[in-house]
DNA sequence: CGGGTACTTGACTCTCATCAAAGCGCGTGG
DNA sequence: CCACGCGCTTTGATGAGAGTCAAGTACCCG
C-alpha cells in the first residue's frame, strides 16, 4: 500500500523484526504452539508449564482486509496474535465504524463474545496476520487441570478491562493534541515490547482509524500531526512516524497556541512545548479541580 | 425552579423500593450468602448448582462516602453489590477523578485487580450499601470443582468488557445531549431490572460525577437535563428524574437548536425532538460516512 | 498513465468548556 | 426552631477547540 519511500529502512525493521513465525512448529502442513509458546506471547508467567507439547494450538492466517469474526457470529474461539496488525470495531446503529482496539503481536481477541456466546465486535487484519486458535471450551476445560492457563484466562481478561478503562479515561478527560500524542507514544511502547524500533515506525491504520479510535477526525488527527512535527516533536512522512522527544508527548497536555509559534526554529519550538507539559506537570492538581485540563 | 410537582409520586417509589437484603441469611450476627444466591443475583443462569449452603460468602456493609478499594491497593477481593449505589473511578496524574461505572445490585467490582494483582481503580459508596465478598483465590479454586462457577467468573469479566466498550463507542461518537440521553435509559432498564421503577428514580451521583462519567461538564449535564425537561422528555427535580418518552431518549442523535423551540408548547417540541431521532434512525446509513452524529 | 484513495490544508461553524453569579436545599449549630 | 453556611444546581455570557465543508496534493495500483 505505502511502499516506496520507506523502503530505505525497511531491511532495518527487518532486521530488528522478529522472524514473525518462531512461535509455532510446522505439523501436517500447518503452524501449530503449545501452551508455553502461547503464554510467553500473552507475556504470562509459565513457570512450570509441563510437557505440553501434545497440547498444540493450531494457526490460522489471514490476508490485509480479511475479517476475522463479525458482530453477532457465534463465538467458539478466542485468537492470539501471532503476527500482524488489526483493527477491532463497533459498527452503531447507522453503520458507522468505531474503533475499540488495534491488537497486534500478543494481544488476545474475542474475549468480548464470551458472555453473550456472540461476538460483539468485529475483527479486521490490517496487514496479513498470523493467529493462534484457541477454542474456549476446550481452553476453559484445561483451564481446570492446567492452573497456570486459569491464571493466564484471568489476567489477559483482566489487562483488557484495565486497558479499556484507561481508554475511557483519556476520551473524557484528554485534549485532542493529549490523545494523539498519548497514541503514538502507546504505539511506540507496544512497537518496543515486541522488539521493533520504537523510533520510527509505520501506522498500519488511515488517520480515520486513528481518528475513530481516539474520538477525533481524521482532519483533526493529521492537523494535530502537523503541528507535531512542526514543532518537532515528531516527524511525519504519510505512514512513517518519527518520535523525536517522547517524553514530551508523553506528557503533553496542550500545544502553545499556533499564532504563538509561527516563524522560529524546531528546537526553540520544542522546547516550549516541552515547558508547558512540565508545567502542567508540576501543577498543585487539587482533588476539587475541574476534570478537564489544567491551563496551559 | 421544578421543585414540587412531583412531590406527589415520592411514596409510590419508596413502595417500589425492594427491602434491600432480601438474599442472605444471618449467622453469626452476620448476612451470608450461598453460591446460587449470588449466581442469581449477578444474572447468571445456575441451573444445577448443588448444595452449596456450606460454601457461604459474607456480606458487609459501607456507609455513603465510605471507600471500598484504592487505586494500588494489594488485590484479594472480589465484591459483587447486594444493595446501594457506588461509583468508580481512576485519579490521574493531576489528581482529577474520572468516573467509571455507578455499580449497583447485581454488579461485580474489583475485576480490574486480577492483572497486576492491585486495583486499578477505586470503588466509593454513594448510598450505604451492602456488598458480598468473594475472595478471588478461593473463587478461583472453586471453579475447578464447580463448572458454573467458572462459566460465572468468565461470562461476568466479558459482560464487564462489553459495558466497557459500549462506553468508549459513547464517547467517541455521540453528542453531549445524546450521551445524557442515553445514560438515562440505561439507567432506567438498570433499575426497572432491580424491580424498582424506571419511570421514576433518583439519581444518586452529583452531576459532576455524571458529567465525568460522559466526558462532560457539570454545567453541560445541567443544561442538557433542562433542555430535555423543556421539550417534555423528561422532569429534573434536583435528582429526581421522572422518564417521560423513553423511545426518543433512546434514539436521540441531537436535539434541534434552541432557537426553534423557544416560545410554543412543550407537546409539540417532544414531537418534533421525537422526530428527529426517527428521521436519523431511517438515514441510509453509508458505511464510508464520517463517525460523528447525522444531521438532525 | 489514469483513477481512486488517503492525506493535507484552509475557511468557517458550532458545540461545548470556561468563567461568573445567583438560587436552592440541607445539615449544623446557636 | 431558625439562621447560617456550604455544596449542589441552574443559568447566562463568552470564547476556544474541534467538527464540517471544500479544494487541492500525494501516492498507489491496475
Amino acid at each position: 500500500m505505502q511502499s516506496t519511500h520507506i523502503a530505505d529502512f525497511r531491511p532495518g525493521m527487518a532486521a530488528a523484526q522478529p522472524t514473525g513465525h518462531e512461535a509455532g512448529r510446522q505439523r501436517q502442513g500447518r503452524l501449530w504452539s503449545n501452551l508455553k509458546e502461547v503464554c510467553d506471547l500473552l507475556h504470562i508467567p509459565s513457570f512450570n508449564i509441563a510437557q505440553t507439547d501434545e497440547l498444540l494450538f493450531q494457526h490460522v492466517q489471514f490476508k490485509t482486509g480479511q475479517r476475522i469474526h463479525t458482530i453477532g457470529q457465534p463465538f467458539d474461539m478466542l485468537y492470539v496474535v501471532n503476527s500482524g496488525f488489526l483493527k477491532t470495531v463497533l459498527i452503531d446503529e447507522f453503520g458507522n465504524e468505531q474503533v475499540l482496539s488495534f491488537p497486534m503481536k500478543g494481544d488476545m481477541m474475542g474475549v468480548d463474545g464470551i458472555h453473550t456466546r456472540h461476538y460483539a465486535s468485529e475483527a479486521v487484519a490490517l496487514s496479513d496476520c498470523d493467529l493462534i486458535l484457541l477454542p474456549f471450551r476446550k481452553l476453559a476445560s484445561l483451564g481446570r487441570t492446567h492452573v497456570e492457563l486459569e491464571n493466564m484466562m484471568y489476567g489477559v481478561m483482566s489487562r483488557e478491562l484495565v486497558r479499556e478503562q484507561a481508554m475511557i479515561g483519556m476520551l473524557g478527560a484528554l485534549s485532542a493534541e493529549a490523545r494523539v500524542a498519548r497514541f503514538l507514544v502507546s504505539l511506540a511502547d507496544r512497537f518496543a515490547q515486541m522488539g521493533y524500533s520504537s523510533k520510527l515506525f509505520n501506522l498500519r491504520m488511515t488517520r480515520h482509524e486513528i481518528g475513530s479510535y481516539l474520538g477525533l477526525t481524521l482532519e483533526t488527527v493529521s492537523r494535530t500531526l502537523s503541528a507535531f512535527n512542526e514543532v518537532g516533536l515528531i516527524s511525519v512522512d504519510q505512514r512513517t512516524i518519527g518520535i523525536k522527544d517522547p517524553d514530551a508527548l508523553k506528557n503533553l497536555r496542550r500545544l502553545p497556541p499556533s499564532r504563538a509559534r509561527g516563524r522560529q526554529n524546531g528546537a526553540a519550538a520544542r522546547a516550549r512545548a516541552a515547558e508547558a507539559a512540565e508545567t502542567a506537570a508540576a501543577a498543585p492538581a487539587p482533588h476539587t479541580a475541574p476534570p478537564l485540563l489544567a491551563a496551559v
